[in-house]
DNA sequence: GTAACTGCAAAATATTTGCATCCTT
DNA sequence: AAGGATGCAAATATTTTGCAGTTAC
């Protein structure tokens, strides 16, 4: 716990922002949780403590800096998840594949299962790719 | 153009939906764009003429009927596009990857390429995957 | 004729912006 | 002390719901 407030603040300073008690807060949820977050997640998570605003411009701040990423999902919800640590402002390398429990609704960050290269028809240029799998996750089985 | 019309019309048949105007525009869009849909698109496109609300609406019974699906993209926006012939309702088979470019902002199918098979972790249990592809599309280079 | 669909109004949600105040550096 | 961050209020935008009138079959 200590250590992961330690990390927060870090991280904080690593990325030129100031340190101030949402922020901290709030990224130490991220380091706290497995998987993605929701606005909705991180409001109930922190007990409502901040504002509406205050959540939506730190989640946009963490962003501008590389620390965060969104995940894609069918359904309109969109998490955000720490990136790893070799993202850099906004280009991420964030590889690994994402799964969505469709009984849980919780999105978990396969580490260990990476997105698979794919060939593009002639003409188009890659530049990121993301992979999400929807199914039943260990958890819920 | 005319055998398009009819086209809509049949598959509005085949589900069991009740043949209206602004069903027959709207799966006419799909039929004849390429890519995949906003609902901003839809109503640009139908020139505002049907209500907002009609377009949720119809778009959600496309997506009870398996006519169409969402495509999950990382910016906030949902986008819609048909699925193949053989989705049933509620199960797609809409294996390919989409593509969805940085200068146009339009969604592509890549119909020729395939998503990628993953093995994941033991205990979860897959049911749908998808790969979204970001990059600069063939018109845009 | 009946059930289903549409459009309007309005409610409920989600997101953004402006500004005065407070906190970090 | 100065610049940036927060919280509140309010403006926008998005999505959902109820209901009366209209349309498809």
């Amino acid at each position: 716990m200590k250590d992961k407030d330690q990390r927060a603040y870090q991280m904080l300073k690593d990325n030129q922002l100031s340190v101030t008690d949402s922020r901290k807060n709030i990224l130490g949820l991220f380091l706290h949780s497995e998987g993605a977050l929701a606005h909705a997640d991180i409001e109930k998570k922190t007990g409502e403590k901040f504002d509406r605003v205050t959540v939506y411009r730190t989640l946009q701040a963490f962003m501008e800096k590389g620390i965060i990423h969104t995940i894609p999902t069918a359904d309109n919800s969109i998490r955000y998840a720490l990136c790893k640590d070799d993202c850099t402002e906004g280009h991420h390398h964030d590889n690994h594949v994402h799964f969505i429990c469709t009984v849980c609704n919780r999105t978990t960050c396969l580490a260990s299962v990476t997105v698979p290269e794919v060939e593009l028809p002639r003409g188009f240029k890659l530049t990121d790719r993301q992979m999400i799998v929807t199914g039943i996750c260990i958890d819920c089985r």
